[in-house]
DNA sequence: CTTGACCTTCCCAGCGTGGGAAGCACCATA
DNA sequence: TATGGTGCTTCCCACGCTGGGAAGGTCAAG
């Protein structure tokens, strides 16, 4: 199999599986004579689990961590469940944060006529904020929340 | 004012207060002799404005166009108010995909034992996952989700 | 054999932010 | 006044994830 056609049957770009390839996430692919990657079934489980774990919005030193426990086989199912629970922790923390965000905004939004007068409650929110606001949410969506791209 | 003063009073650091200038979001600061940065309070009281507009997650182009209408006195409140309205859209979009992350996640974590035994239905479905799923969460995280850092 | 689709490597871009180096400017205290 | 510490300047590099594109080799079908 190609990378093509690997990456068309695990959803995953070629661009990426080269890009995991290189930074160690999955094994360097076989090569074919013309030095072509090669890919087997067992690649294309590798990438889907990737693909998977990504949607799940893992970071990539997570996934890291789920393959290696994936090809564990005396894993501790507690080990798996620690990675999962931290992520549901950063998830929630990121979702906390976005909620106050909309909350804010739709507050202030809720207040401006939105007609042809330049009067509008949400400019003058901005412009006249306190000194230093806690920046409560943005700080929360720490490092891992690119991975949501 | 100095750069490192008007980081101080805003809460920008002096490095993205130098990057924003670079990018164009704000004025060239006037300099002194010796060339160093010189702020006035126009100056911090658009920094304070972008600090807000961050901590509300707009991206840095949205920034921008809200700083135009900030600028411009004779803005239609309707326009401030779509550029609030598109933010929030966005934001919503990106809670329901971390909803529907934590969602499963956490669904998987209930059934995994968590004990010193390798069975774990967490790893299961990661490594068990259809041909080409959906990817519904992670798409719907488009561009300017990186801003939430 | 030609053509077009695919592969290879390599470099560059973006988002927002920070780290750090090298060198100059400034201020307070000895 | 000399000196040190702090703060400023510019410039480059990094992260995480992804895509774009160039230059060149390969393969299968017509």
């Amino acid at each position: 199999m190609n990378i093509g056609e690997a990456s068309a049957a695990t959803g995953v770009s070629a661009k990426m599986i080269r890009h995991y390839e290189q930074t160690g996430l999955i094994r360097p692919a076989l090569r074919s004579g013309a030095g072509y990657r090669v890919y087997g079934d067992g690649d294309v489980h590798d990438l889907r689990f990737i693909r998977r774990a990504r949607d799940l919005g893992f970071s990539t030193a997570q996934m890291g961590q789920l393959m290696k426990l994936w090809r564990d086989r005396s894993r501790a199912s507690s080990d798996v469940k620690a990675v999962a629970l931290a992520h549901i922790v950063e998830l929630e923390a990121k979702m906390r944060a976005l909620q106050e965000m909309t909350r804010a905004l739709r507050h202030l939004a809720e207040h401006c006529h939105g007609d042809a007068r330049p009067h509008c409650p949400i400019i003058e929110d901005l412009s006249a904020a306190g000194a230093t606001p806690a920046d409560e949410g943005r700080k929360a969506l720490g490092k891992g929340f690119e991975v949501l791209r």
